[in-house]
DNA sequence: TAAGATCAGGTAATCGTTATCACGCCGGGT
DNA sequence: ACCCGGCGTGATAACGATTACCTGATCTTA
């Protein structure tokens, strides 16, 4: 049923040598002469052999491909922190398998059980749960990226998510706002709870306090978001400018304000997103490089395989303001900045 | 330096039995008697063993992997496809291998190569290049989405691109549009092809003619409809609708038409993106479900991994004109459909 | 010229799991 | 009393490539 597929031994007994012979020349092993080599090749082209990578790997201990596991292949942000990681992956020879968790609790533990069981190269991983205990006696190299792992020692990759959130509502201060809302994520996740505590940083600083009915922390996506943002606008005394800690729940934020034409209320989104610098009016936003993000982790990685041992380096990449309207916009009834 | 590893064999002889039982344990084998079961059972979970899903592959032939090849992770609608493939496989217990073409000319052929070379169970594959003889000759199942490949007999799963192209253009065209511009990726590539065929097919059918100069064809990202939307807006007789052929492509176009504000020019947009109904206009768009695409994909894949050996299926999805607004503009001077 | 180095090439073991096949053993049918 | 069949089990051989270790032969070099 099954095709017999050709074996290196198929190979060398066709170029008249030994299996070890031609896998030297497969390798690239300088040490065979050229008269052998060129058998050994034309065997192989002729036979169409091609390397069984499960039986390399299964004997080298290692195979040569690196898990990722995100929160959601399918957020832009993600998605764009994988192309960029597989891109690296690529130049160095290996493969990306790719997993997401989905935030259920179980299930990152399971996925990172399985790369480890298929001998991984490598992991890059944005943890979610905080009980990283599965891997704590595994000599694979482990990259995090986004958040912070607890009580394990390894290489990170993260945006200053309190320093941009601090920029970000700073400068919402600065154009005479008093009444902020914040929208994020769950505090449980450890970039939304840093993004809360930037905001929490600026108004102390600035002396204001801070009102928990502007505060919703529950945006696990845009449809919450946008719930969240219309109870804000209803409240007797409405927020008059928003900083929305992510992406995701700018989109429902944006979409509430448009629906309303509410053009008068300000707002900052922490991350860019596509056509924020298309809608009226133009969203000013904390610009974070998911492809910096990858590329880095990626970097990290590969240093480790390389032999690297030194100390666990923390790599924290600053955010830059980008303003395009929205988050310039003043209060009713001030006289601007 | 590198852990030793537990084997089945360690199991096999700390519960005093063979291998070959314990590997009958690991697999639920139901002829083990509950006595040695539970002895290997204790070992397991007290050694603290793992398979080694390397070599479990290499023996059986087959890994429980399967390949995804698109044209790029990092655009929204391959995500999403990708998304909901990782997640059907999940459910089957399989893990997916993601990489990407990058529209690189020799790349697609290698990395199937590379797929085949681990033994993965199928292929899923967004075809680029339109040779594919480098699979001819495979027992592994494959499934081709989004774009059907050249001579070669297998489950393709697309959407309805030409049939959805001539409703977009329709629709314009009811709306009194007689100078309609086409914004779209390259014609080499399938989906682009059908979609400007469809194009043709309305205008024909309407008696109007197909001006060369409101057809662009060469827009590979965003950047490029930028451009090619505002030689448009420069005509000397510029275009009163424009129907663009994909997302990424109509995010370029949009920009153009807001940062001229020019709310009077007509659109169309074939497949949906964030924010297309906050911009103003709305845009009107083709719904296509990335989703839909990469579960029906999945579903044709597994039901080959289960020995549907029937003659290819090919299946087409339909797609749904979404009104919003962009695409009910009336050109300047006409009294409206 | 002999000892040592270098080089091409080969043999056999190994990676960890599973398939093949054979072996006792027990109960039931004849 | 005897044979058959199913069950639990295990020894051994794959799966396909690589590595550790070993041959000879050729080439240096003192």
């Amino acid at each position: 049923m099954v095709k017999k597929l050709v074996r290196l031994s198929d190979v060398a007994v066709a170029a008249k040598t030994s299996a070890k012979t031609a896998s030297r020349v497969i390798n690239g092993d300088p040490r065979v002469s050229a008269e052998t080599r060129r058998r050994v090749e034309e065997a192989v082209v002729r036979l169409g052999y091609r390397v069984d990578l499960l039986a390399r790997s299964l004997r080298r201990g290692v195979d040569d491909m690196i898990g990722v596991v995100v929160e959601s292949i399918a957020d832009p942000f993600f998605a764009a922190v994988i192309s960029e990681i597989e891109l690296a992956a690529l130049r160095r020879g290996l493969n990306v398998i790719v997993t997401s968790n989905r935030r259920l609790p179980n299930r990152e533990a399971a996925i990172v059980d399985g790369l480890q069981q298929r001998r991984v190269a490598g992991l890059i991983i944005t943890p979610h749960t905080s009980d990283l205990s599965y891997l704590v006696s595994t000599e694979t190299p482990v990259v995090f990226v986004d958040r912070h792992p607890r009580n394990f020692a390894a290489d990170v990759v993260t945006f200053d998510d309190r320093g941009g959130a601090r920029t970000a509502v700073r400068h919402l201060l600065r154009y005479g706002h008093g009444r902020i809302a914040f929208v994020s994520d769950d505090l449980e996740i450890e970039t939304s709870r840093n993004r809360h505590a930037g905001y929490v940083d600026a108004l102390q600083e600035a002396g204001v306090s801070v009102v928990p009915e502007l505060v919703a922390t529950d945006c696990a996506d845009a449809a919450i978001a946008r719930a969240r943002t219309c109870e804000f606008l209803d409240l007797d005394e409405p927020p008059t400018a928003i900083f929305s800690a992510r992406s995701e729940t700018s989109l429902g934020v944006v979409k509430v304000l448009h629906d309303r034409k509410r053009t008068d209320i300000a707002m900052v989104s922490f991350g860019d997103f596509a056509l924020a610098d298309v809608v009226s009016p133009a969203i000013t936003v904390l610009e974070q490089s998911p492809e910096l993000l990858g590329r880095l982790a990626a970097e990290r990685l590969f240093a480790r395989l390389d032999g690297d041992h030194s100390d666990p380096i923390n790599t924290v990449i600053p955010l830059r303001l980008v303003p395009r309207g929205s988050g310039e916009i003043v209060p009713a009834g001030s006289a601007g900045a």
